[in-house]
DNA sequence: CTTGAAATTGATAACCCGTCTCAAAAAGAA
DNA sequence: TTCTTTTTGAGACGGGTTATCAATTTCAAG
């Protein structure tokens, strides 16, 4: 009945693993998150203040980092706040930003990502993970 | 006699086209800037303490600040924390950073910032900055 | 179905980092 | 030196996130 049985089971696994409970407020949370691209803590509090007003903002900000650790987001810090980008049917992915309206696009490359790999092992540093931003307008702010 | 000529007449050239003036603090915040990569305001608020105990750490925000808006400095938000590069005699850069010890290490690579172009023309964005962070041990680190 | 230990929640205080405020001090043109 | 403008330093303030803690919920065991 209810969608989002893959993720719910990714998320029931890292609980069981890690001797969590699986509650109310975390499959709520999980639904409303699955239905974004990337969302802040404070967005999803205003969204959800709908379903359940007495849902803490606490609650989300700690539900969301456990999202993380779980492997179904990745949070990322965005100048004054941190947007949670939800990666569960998606695999690793960078993002264009236009500084006029906002908007989001992702994208993947993989002759960057090996680039990055070479940059790295010629400093003799091994990746463990990255981050590119591209930031600048989207055509329709070009004018 | 005092070194860092060429970057002190950059900075007096920004104060004079912007009717700012020329002050003790400015002079003494970026001859400590100048001897570092990368520092963030706490540091260097620590760091020029025993100099002079007065200086407060508002101004060592204005004054970096003011930095980046002459082109002597570049922000960069990182983690929780602002850092300011020095970009003084160095043009454009990344950052290799070590998540074992923290180093930094800087490169270029115009390979990777022409795919970033060609990433951005085919979904109709027109790049003004960007940001490429890789995280990764360093060979020290790495044991 | 109970029971009870352990985890979770929600309200809100605390925290961290950076900016704002404002009276006193300093800069610098005349 | 004078006088206007800018800057400074101390601390208050603000936004975003985490910590605290008593009350509630989960869930395994009986
Ligand atoms: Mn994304
Ligand atoms: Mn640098
Ligand atoms: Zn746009
Ligand atoms: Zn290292």
């Amino acid at each position: 009945m209810s969608k989002h049985v893959k993720e719910m089971g990714v998320l029931k696994d890292h609980l069981g693993k890690h001797q969590l409970k699986f509650t109310r407020q975390r499959e709520l949370i999980l639904d409303a998150f699955l239905k974004q691209e990337h969302i802040t803590a404070e967005e999803m509090y205003h969204q959800l203040a709908r379903k359940d007003p007495h849902l803490g903002l606490a609650t989300i900000y700690r539900t969301l980092n456990l999202f993380c650790e779980a492997g179904l987001a990745q949070a990322r810090h965005f100048g004054t706040q941190t947007q949670y980008d939800n990666i569960s049917h998606k695999g690793h992915h960078d993002h264009l930003i236009c500084t006029g309206c906002g908007k989001i696009v992702e994208f993947e490359n993989c002759d960057i990502e090996r680039l990055q790999e070479e940059v790295a092992t010629r400093n003799g540093f091994t990746i463990q993970t990255h981050r590119l931003e591209l930031y600048g307008l989207c055509s329709r702010c070009r004018h």
